[in-house]
DNA sequence: GAGTTTGAAACT
DNA sequence: CAGTTTCAAACTC
C-alpha cells in the first residue's frame, strides 16, 4: 500500500562495528569497471527487465563506489548523499548502515573534522564536533567543504554526519549502543536576548526503531531558550496497517541535572552551568511525570519527499510547561519531533540512551536561528497522495489557565534549491509576566520553535484553547500552514481547521498588547483561548524574530474574526474572493470597527492600522496557496510588512505567516515564504471508490483529485493570450500565481496585482463559485467525490483528459451532460482501460520498488577498500565486470526458472534474491581462496 | 516538436 | 440561456 512506506532503517541492526573505515584511498582498480546495457529481448519479462534495471545500478553503483574511494583522500570517510549541490561534493552511498534517512532523502550527509573547542580556556583544548556547521550549508558553507573524519567520544568512533535540511544542516550522530552523544556547537560568547538565534542542529539516534522503552534525550544547553526537535520517523503499528507515532509523550522533567549514569565514560563537552533538560520519550499518549511536565507533542505530517514520504513533527514545550501529548497519529513517514526548552538554555544538546530498537530514529534538533528570517522553499509536492503533510504547532499550557502566548516566526535560512529542506521556526513564548494561576513552570518562557523540514507545506498550529495539559487529537485543531506566495515577499499562513467541520473560522487579533517584547507581560487571553480561540500576534520584533499570537476560533464557532491591533503604520487587507459563504469578521480594537469579510468585495484592500512594521494583511482565496515566486520583487513595496492571507473556502482559512521585519540584516529582505499545502487532506482510499487508480498523477487541467496542487506538483502553465488572468489558465484558477511557468506575458504576479485583483472580480462576476474546486463532495460528509457541475464532453468519451471528471478520477454523474460517455461503473472500455491502467501501476510500483531494494542495500554496503591495511585484497575488488555480468546471468537464469514454473511475483523475488546471495557468498568465498595471491591488474 | 483535438472559459 | 469564439491543455504523429 502505498501508505506503507518501507523505512529501512527498521529492519537495520544499526550495528556500528558493521561500519567499515576507509583506511586508504583507492587505487584505481574498481574504476575499470564499466556498464554495459543488456539487450533487451523480446519476450524479456518484467522480472528480467528489472533486472536488467538493477544490474545496471550494480554497475553505476560499482562505478560510483570506485571512483569516489578513489577521490577520498581522508580515512573514515563518511557517506554523502549526492542529493544537494550546495553541499560538499564527496558524494558516497554510505557504508553506514544506518545513515540511511527516507525521510529526509534529498539531505546530505557529511562528515567534520573535529575543532578545538575554542570555549574552553585550557591550554589543551579538546576537540569537538563542529555542530555549528550545521547551519553553515547555508551561511558559510564553504568553510565546510575540506573536512572528513570521525568523531572520536571517549576513544569511540562515531560517525558524524551533517546533513543538510533546506538550507539547514544538521549533524547526525549515529550510535548502536546506549551512549552519550554531546553535540556541542561552540558557544558564542555572548548571546543576550531570546532573539538571538541558534543554529540547527540535527542529531539522530540510531539505530533506529521502535523504542521499546522510553528513550530518554537529555538536552544541555547553556543560557536561553533552547529548541530542539526530535525527528522520529513513523513506524509500523500492530495492524501493521498503520504507522504510527512511536512516541506520543514527550516528558521534560524539571531541570533534571545532567546525569551521565548511562555513560560515565564519556567526557561531557558541554560548558559548565549549563543545565539540562531530560526528555522522555514514551509510548502512551499520556505519560505523566510526577517529576516532570509532560510536554505537548503535536504530531504532524511532515512532506519530506515528493512521493508519499512524509513526517511527523512533535513539538516539545520547554520544562516546566506541560503538555499532553496527542494521540498516536497513523500516517505515513518519518515523525518529526521537535522539542523546545524554555529553561533558557541555549545549545548543547546530547542524546541519552537511545534504546537499541531498530526502527525508530529520534532525531534531535536544537534550534536555534542566527539570521533572519529567510526565504523559504516552496512545499513539495504533496498532491494525489493521502495527506497532506502538516507541522502542528503546540501551545504552551500551563495549570490549567491558557496565558498569552506569544509565537515567535522565524523563518529559517532559505536555499532555493526545490530539493532541499525548508525550515521555518515557530516560536511560541509565554511571557513570563503572566499573571495567570499558572504553575512555578508556567512562568518558565516557552519557546515553540516549528521546523518545517524538507518541503514542508504546512505548518498544523495547535491553538491554546485546549484544556490544559491537554491537546485534542489533531482532527480538531486548527491548523495553521504556512503558504507561500509567489511574488509575494510575505509568508502566509493558512488556519486550517483539521475538523471535519466545514464551517472553520480563524480569529487573526493583534492586541494592542502585541507590541511588547519577547518576554513582555502579555495580558493572558486564557478566556478566548479556552473557548477556543487562538491568537496570532504580531509583535515588534528584536531582531530577527516576529512574535504573533494566532487566536484560533474552533470550527464550531462559524465566524472568522480578524482584529489588527492599533499601529501606527498602515496595514493592508486584501480580503478573499471566496469568503462567501463564511461569516467573517474584521475587528479593530482600537477603532471598534468591524467588518464583515463577506460583506466585502473580494479582492477588497483594506487599510488597518498596524504596529512595527507588522502590516498588511492580505486576504485570499483559499486556493491561492503556496507558491514561490523568487525573485519577484514586491510592488506593493510593503517590505516590512506582515500579510496575513485568509481564507474561508472550504471551510479553510488562510494566515499569513509574517515575516520579521527585522532590517539588521541583508536577508530581511528576502522573502521568507513558508509552503503550505492543500489544508484538507485529499480523500484516501480514492481508487477504491472510483476504481480508477492511476500512479501517475494525472496531468491536471486545474485540480488533482478536486484539490489544488501544490506548487512543485503543479505544472506550469504555457499561456500566452490569456495573461494568466483568466480562467484558462490553470495557474489562476487554481488561485495560484504562476510561478516557474512557461507563460507569455503574464500578469499573474504581484507585480501586476491590481490587475489580477481585476480579473478575480471579474472571474467571480461571473461565477461566484470560480475558484471553488470543481470536485466536491456530493453530500455532507460524503466521501463520494463529484464533479461540482458535470462535464459536457461530446467525442472524448470521458475516457480522455479532456475529460474534468476523468481527470479527477470519477466518475461521470448525472450533472454531467457528456455524450457518449463511457466513464460509469459498468464501462467496460473504462475497466479495459482501467485494467491498463493498473498494470502500469503495478509495473511501476514493482520497479519502484526494486529499486528501492537495491539502493538500500547498496547503501547498507560497508564502503571498504579493495585493500586492507594488510595489503591484502578484499572480497569487493573482485566484483569485477566478469563477475557482475556472470551474477546477473545467473540472476536471470533464475529468474527465468522461476518463470517457467510459474511463480508467483514474491516467489520469483525470493528466488532471484536468493540467488543473489549464492552469488554473493561465491564470490566472498573465492575471494578469501585468492586473498593470498597478488590480484591482478 | 509540430500539429490536431478537445472541452472549458469567454464572449456575444 | 444558447451559440460561437477563444484558449490552453491533452493528445497524436
Ligand atoms: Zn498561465
Ligand atoms: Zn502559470
Ligand atoms: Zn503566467
Ligand atoms: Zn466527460
Ligand atoms: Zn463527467
Ligand atoms: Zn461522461
Amino acid at each position: 500500500m502505498p501508505n506503507q512506506i518501507p523505512d529501512p532503517t527498521v529492519e537495520q541492526s544499526g550495528d556500528v562495528n558493521d561500519i567499515y573505515e576507509v583506511t586508504s584511498p583507492q587505487t584505481s582498480q574498481e574504476k575499470a569497471i564499466t556498464s554495459t546495457r543488456e539487450k533487451e529481448q523480446k519476450g524479456v519479462s518484467l522480472i528480467t527487465r528489472d533486472l536488467i534495471q538493477i544490474k545496471e545500478e550494480l554497475d553505476d553503483f560499482s562505478h560510483q563506489l570506485g571512483n569516489n574511494l578513489e577521490d577520498s583522500k581522508l580515512p573514515g570517510l563518511t557517506i554523502l548523499a549526492p542529493l544537494t549541490d550546495h553541499l560538499p561534493n564527496k558524494s558516497v552511498p554510505t557504508g553506514n548502515k544506518t545513515s540511511f534517512e527516507l525521510g529526509i532523502v534529498q539531505d546530505c550527509k557529511v562528515s567534520f573534522p573535529l575543532m578545538k573547542d575554542t570555549n574552553q580556556v585550557s591550554a589543551d583544548k579538546e576537540l569537538v564536533a563542529p555542530f555549528t556547521m550545521v547551519t553553515l550549508a547555508t551561511e558559510m558553507n564553504n568553510s565546510t567543504d575540506n573536512v572528513n573524519t570521525n568523531v572520536h567520544f571517549s576513544g569511540e568512533t562515531l560517525p558524524v554526519t551533517v546533513v543538510s535540511a533546506a538550507g539547514n544542516s544538521a549533524v547526525n550522530v549515529n550510535t548502536s549502543k546506549q551512549q552519550v552523544v554531546i553535540l556541542q556547537k561552540p558557544q558564542p560568547p555572548n548571546h543576550s536576548s531570546l532573539s538571538v538565534s541558534l543554529p540547527t542542529v540535527v542529531a539522530s539516534f540510531q539505530p533506529v526503531g521502535q523504542l521499546s522503552k522510553p528513550a530518554t534525550l537529555v538536552c544541555s544547553q547553556p543560557s536561553t531558550v533552547c529548541t530542539s526537535t526530535v525527528y522520529v520517523p513513523l513506524t509500523v503499528g500492530k495492524n501493521s496497517e498503520k504507522i504510527v507515532v512511536p512516541h506520543s509523550t514527550v516528558t521534560i522533567p524539571q531541570q533534571t541535572p545532567l546525569v551521565a549514569q548511562t555513560a560515565p565514560k564519556r567526557p561531557c563537552l558541554m560548558p559548565s552551568g549549563q543545565s539540562v533538560t531530560k526528555i522522555m520519550l514514551s509510548k502512551n499518549s499520556l505519560v505523566s511525570n510526577q517529576s516532570g511536565n509532560p510536554v505537548a507533542v503535536a504530531v504532524t505530517n511532515v512532506a519530506t519527499g515528493s512521493i508519499t514520504s512524509q513526517q511527523h513533527t512533535i513539538l516539545l514545550a520547554s520544562p516546566g510547561k506541560s503538555y499532553s501529548v496527542t494521540k498516536p497519529i497513523t500516517s505515513t513517514g518519518p515523525s518529526v519531533m521537535r522539542g523546545v526548552t524554555g529553561n533558557s538554555n541555549k545549545q548543547g544538546f546530547y542524546l541519552l540512551s537511545p534504546v537499541k530498537s531498530p526502527g525508530t530514529k529520534v532525531t534531535m534538533i536544537p534550534v536555534s536561528l542566527p539570521k533572519s528570517p529567510q526565504k523559504i522553499a516552496p512545499a513539495p509536492a504533496c498532491g494525489t497522495t493521502s495527506n497532506f503533510p502538516r507541522v502542528a504547532i503546540a501551545t504552551a499550557i500551563a495549570g490549567g489557565s491558557t496565558p498569552t502566548v506569544t509565537t515567535t516566526c522565524t523563518v529559517a535560512k532559505q536555499t532555493t534549491m526545490p530539493a532541499t529542506t525548508t525550515k521555518v521556526l515557530w516560536k511560541t513564548v509565554v511571557p513570563a509576566t503572566v499573571k495567570s494561576s499558572t504553575s512555578a513552570a508556567g512562568s518558565v518562557p516557552q519557546t515553540i520553535k516549528l521546523v518545517a523540514a524538507s518541503g514542508l507545506p504546512q505548518v498544523l498550529m495547535k491553538p491554546g484553547n485546549l484544556p490544559a495539559s491537554n491537546l485534542s487529537g489533531p482532527g480538531a485543531s486548527p491548523v495553521v500552514c504556512p503558504i507561500q506566495v509567489p511574488g509575494s515577499k510575505f509568508p502566509y499562513v493558512r488556519l486550517v481547521t483539521a475538523s471535519t467541520q466545514q464551517t472553520s473560522v480563524s480569529t487573526v487579533v493583534t492586541p494592542r498588547t502585541a507590541t511588547v517584547g519577547p518576554v513582555s507581560g502579555i495580558r493572558s487571553m486564557a478566556h478566548s483561548a479556552q473557548v477556543g480561540t487562538s491568537t496570532v500576534q504580531t509583535v515588534g520584533m528584536s531582531s530577527n524574530q516576529l512574535r504573533f499570537a494566532v487566536p484560533i476560533v474552533p470550527a464550531i464557532s462559524g465566524h472568522s474574526q480578524i482584529a489588527s491591533k492599533p499601529s501606527s503604520s498602515a496595514q493592508r487587507v486584501l480580503f478573499p474572493a471566496t469568503t462567501v459563504t463564511t461569516t467573517s469578521q474584521v475587528h479593530h480594537p482600537a477603532s471598534n470597527s468591524t467588518l464583515g469579510i463577506s460583506q466585502l468585495t473580494p479582492g477588497t484592500s483594506a487599510l488597518l492600522s498596524g504596529s512595527n512594521n507588522m502590516t498588511g494583511l492580505v486576504v485570499l482565496p483559499a486556493q491561492y496557496l503556496t507558491q514561490v515566486q523568487q525573485g519577484q520583487q514586491v510592488s506593493s513595496g510593503a517590505l516590512l510588512s506582515t500579510n496575513f492571507l485568509l481564507s474561508s473556502g472550504q471551510g479553510q482559512n488562510i494566515l499569513p505567516v509574517p515575516v520579521s521585519a527585522n532590517t539588521e540584516t541583508p536577508n530581511s529582505h528576502q522573502q521568507a515564504y513558508i509552503p503550505i499545502a492543500a489544508a484538507t487532506a485529499p480523500p484516501q482510499g480514492l481508487e477504491s471508490v472510483t476504481h480508477q487508480s492511476n500512479p501517475i498523477p494525472a496531468p491536471s487541467r486545474h485540480q488533482v483529485n478536486g484539490v489544488a496542487l501544490d506548487c512543485k506538483e503543479r505544472r506550469p502553465c504555457n499561456c500566452n493570450k490569456s495573461q494568466c488572468l483568466k480562467l484558462y489558465c490553470d495557474c489562476f484558477a487554481n488561485g495560484k500565481f504562476c510561478n516557474s511557468c512557461n507563460c507569455a506575458n503574464c500578469y499573474n504576479n504581484l507585480d501586476h496585482e491590481e490587475e489580477r485583483q481585476k480579473a478575480i472580480r471579474s472571474c467571480l462576476e461571473r461565477n461566484p463559485m470560480a475558484f471553488h474546486p470543481k470536485i466536491g463532495k456530493s453530500k455532507e460528509g460524503d466521501q463520494e467525490r463529484r464533479h461540482t457541475k458535470g462535464c459536457n464532453c461530446k467525442r472524448s468519451g470521458c475516457l480522455k483528459n479532456y475529460c474534468e471528471c476523468y481527470e479527477a478520477k470519477i466518475l461521470c454523474t448525472n450533472l454531467c451532460k457528456c455524450v457518449g460517455c463511457k466513464n460509469f461503473e459498468d464501462s467496460s472500455e473504462r475497466k479495459t482501460l482501467m485494467h491498463l491502467a493498473d498494470a502500469a501501476e503495478f509495473r511501476v510500483q514493482q520497479q519502484a520498488v526494486a529499486k528501492t531494494k537495491i539502493s538500500s542495500q547498496l547503501q547498507d554496503l560497508p564502503i571498504r577498500p579493495p585493500i586492507s591495511a594488510s595489503g591484502e585484497r578484499l572480497p569487493f575488488s573482485f566484483v569485477k565486470q566478469e563477475v557482475i555480468e556472470a551474477t546477473c546471468h545467473c540472476l536471470l537464469a533464475q529468474a527465468s526458472d522461476g518463470e517457467e514454473s510459474q511463480l508467483t511475483y514474491v516467489e520469483l523475488e525470493k528466488l532471484v534474491v536468493k540467488e543473489f546471495g549464492r552469488c554473493l557468498m561465491q564470490i566472498i568465498e573465492t575471494a578469501n581462496q585468492t586473498k593470498d595471491l597478488i590480484p591482478e591488474t
